[in-house]
DNA sequence: CGCACCGTTGATATTAATCAATTTGGGTGG
DNA sequence: CCACCCAAATTGATTAATATCAACGGTGCG
C-alpha cells in the first residue's frame, strides 16, 4: 500500500494495491501503462467503492493531467504494472505530437465512459458482465495482448463489483450463470469468449458502438 | 422532431426534441448553448433511455467534434434552445485560444461522468437525485443563471428518470420523501434549495468533490 | 500448518421496477 | 370564458432484481 515508486531511467512499477497517483497530489510524471492494469475510483464514506476507469498496456494513465490539471481520484495498480514516466512541465509541456495522441485518448475516455453511464445507469447484471468482459477482451485485443478467443482476466470477483456497481455475491452468481449458458469461460484469470457476437448481443450493444 | 434549423448569422435555434446532432452524422458546426437545455443520450433497442450529458447555457456541446471526430450519440433539445455556431474546418480547425477552451471542456466533462459514474453504480435513488438537483443548481449558478436559492429546472420527471437510471413512478415518489424532509422545492419548472449544505450531504458528495 | 483472500452457497431483506389507473395542469380552439 | 385535450404527475398493488447477512470451501504462500 506504501513504499517507494521504483523508478530504473524513465520506467517505474508498481505492486499491486500501489498507487499511481493519489487524489490532490499534482504528480510528476504521467504514466503510460506498459504491463499490467491499474484503475481510477472513488470511495464513498461508507465504503461502497465505484472503479471509474480501468487503465490497461498501452494506455496513457490521465492525459490532461499534462495540463496541470490536479488528480480527482486515486489511481491504484491492480496488478504488477510497469509503466513509462512520461514526464511533463508544470503547466502543458507535451510534445506536439503527443498533444495529438491526448486528443485522442481524451475523446476516447469520454466515449468509453458515456457508455458505462448507459450501462450503469439503464442495464441489469448479466448485461453489465457482459460489456466489462467484452470491453476488456477487444481492449487486449486492441493492443495484441489477445490470444484467439482468450486475454488474460487478472480481475478479482470483488472488482469486477466495484466496476460494474453489484455487490461480488450479485457478480458470482451471474458469472456462473453466463458460464452455464455457454457465454464465457472464465477461471484462474483467464478469459475465453467462444461466440464475440452472442457476447455482445447479450451486452446490448449495438453492432456499430465502440467498446475498445 | 424533424424541421428546419434556424439559421440568423451564426446563430440558430430549436424546439423541444429537435436534434443538435444525430448519431453519426458530421455536424456542420459547434454549438454554443446561449439559453436553453439539451441532452445527450442512447437508447437501448428495447426503448430503455440513458441520458448521458446535459447541456446548459454556456456549454459548448462536444468540443471534440472540432477534431473531426464524429457525434455517436444523438443531441436533442430538451427545451427552447438558443445557440451560437462555432464553424469549424473540417479537421481540426479552431483557433488557438478555443483551443485551451476546449481543452477544459473536456475535462470537466471527464469529471462529471466520472462522478456520474458512481452515482449510478452506487447510489440510491435519494442520493441520485439529491446529486442531480444539486448539478443543476451550481452549474446554473456558475453561469448566473441562478438567484439566491433557487433556478429553473425544465426537466420533466421523465427526463429526471433518464438521467438518474431510475422509473419516472420512482423519481416521483423519491422527489415527494425529498420535498416532505424539506430537502427540495420542486414544482412548475422551478428549483429552491433551502440548504445546499444538507442536500450535498445527502448526496454524499465529498466537501472538495467539484459539482458544476 | 495456518492464515488470508477469494470464490461459492443458502436464506432473507430491500430497493426499485412494473402494471394499471386516476388526477392535475397548462394550453388551445370554439 | 369555458370545454376539451394531452402530457405530466400522482397513487396503489404487486413483482422482480439485487443487496445483505452469514457461513463454508478452496488455494497459494509464508
Amino acid at each position: 500500500m506504501s513504499g517507494q515508486i521504483a523508478v530504473s531511467g524513465s520506467h517505474c512499477h508498481f505492486r499491486p494495491h500501489q498507487f499511481l497517483a493519489r487524489e490532490d497530489e499534482q504528480p510528476e510524471a504521467i504514466f503510460q501503462i506498459d504491463e499490467g492494469w491499474a484503475c481510477r475510483y472513488r470511495l464513498l464514506s461508507d465504503g461502497r467503492r465505484q472503479i471509474t476507469g480501468l487503465f490497461l498496456p498501452g494506455d496513457i494513465c490521465e492525459p490532461h493531467w499534462a495540463l496541470g490539471t490536479r488528480p480527482t481520484q486515486p489511481i491504484v495498480a491492480l496488478t504488477n504494472v510497469r509503466a513509462t514516466c512520461l514526464p511533463c512541465s508544470t503547466h502543458g509541456g507535451l510534445a506536439r505530437e503527443s498533444e495529438r495522441a491526448c486528443w485522442k485518448n481524451l475523446t476516447e475516455m469520454i466515449e468509453r465512459q458515456a457508455n458505462w453511464l448507459v450501462t450503469l445507469g439503464r442495464k441489469t447484471a448479466l448485461e453489465r458482465l457482459a460489456h466489462l468482459l467484452l470491453e476488456l477482451f477487444e481492449r487486449m485485443r486492441a493492443s495484441g495482448l489477445s490470444y484467439g478467443q482468450q486475454c488474460a482476466m487478472p480481475l478479482t470477483q470483488m472488482e469486477i463489483a466495484d466496476m460494474t456497481g453489484l455487490t461480488p455475491v450479485h457478480v458470482n452468481r451471474t458469472l456462473q450463470a453466463m458460464r452455464s449458458r455457454g457465454l464465457v469461460e472464465l477461471q484462474s484469470k483467464w478469459l475465453r469468449i467462444p461466440d464475440l457476437a452472442a457476447l455482445r448481443d447479450v451486452a446490448g450493444l449495438s453492432s456499430r458502438q465502440t467498446i475498445a
